[in-house]
DNA sequence: ATAACTGCAAAGGCTTTGCATGGAT
DNA sequence: ATCCATGCAAAGCCTTTGCAGTTAT
């Protein structure tokens, strides 16, 4: 991870504005190869590092969210603002949840946890439209569901 | 991820049984190659990938619990019921939330979402005791909770 | 004999990083 | 001149897998 200063100045180059765009223009909350993908179509020559640098960089300064969610890949967000998740566990789509922030959560935990609390991460699961219709990803779904044990 | 057939016999062998004594032991939620090392003082020549390996069947027998934490690495839990976790930001520790889990939030997605909803992944952030009282680890924790903005 | 399991080493997937070059102030 | 940013390739980290040999039934 690179060292971002606080006091480092930040250009708005091409590739930056262009890679800031693609998430802007859609909330798919796509991978880095996805975004990779979606910019080389405008700017042939860019690499995939330089997509990774400026995932990061966005997201210190405030402009998106790196989300990191349970599955392997990490996703990025061109909303910043804090919000929910919703994941396909077939095919890894992500969506908005519609459901507001809960502020207080954290509130059960003061006194009853050694820890400093700082918030917490929360995303559903589920089956995206496609996959609910599609029998082998239900059976996959079921298996996945099904441990570990449901609290009484 | 090896094809774990549901008519596939399995042994408790030494590995596998001294694997699981060490996740039961204690409940320090440890990354594979944490196990590895436990083990190893047990069983000096067994090898990562086994350990890798016996992890996701005792998974899939419902004995213990693969957490797909929002960091890097998973971790496991010689604890197969459903329960929250809490994540240090700074040194990765974790603990298990004193919080009894939410049954009903999945409730309000209902009729709000395409999804067809499983189930949900909450874990709560912040500093284990240790790191509380460091202060670089306070200043990293900072920066870290200053973005993605609060919602208002 | 068969099927499950192991150790070892290699490969895989995603992400980060070192380095030389390029561009803006 | 300085400092930020880029492309490229290599390295890194964690995890999975192929294979030949081993063990239990």
């Amino acid at each position: 991870m690179q060292d971002l200063n606080r006091t480092d100045k930040v250009r708005m180059t091409q590739q930056r504005r262009v890679i800031l765009e693609a998430l802007r223009r859609d909330n798919i909350h796509p991978t880095a190869d996805a975004i990779y993908e979606m910019v080389r179509r405008r700017l042939p020559r860019i690499s995939l590092g330089t997509v990774y640098r400026n995932l990061e960089i966005l997201t210190a300064l405030g402009e998106i969210q790196t989300l990191e969610m349970s599955g392997s890949q990490k996703r990025y967000d061109g909303i910043a603002q804090k919000h929910y998740h919703i994941r396909c566990v077939h095919c890894g789509r992500v969506d908005d949840a519609p459901i507001a922030p809960l502020n207080r959560l954290e509130d059960e935990l003061y006194g009853a946890t050694v820890y400093t609390i700082m918030g917490h991460h929360l995303e559903f699961v589920g089956l995206c439209p496609e996959c609910s219709q599609n029998e082998e990803a239900q059976r996959f779904a079921e298996r996945h569901l099904s441990m570990p044990s449901e609290s009484p």
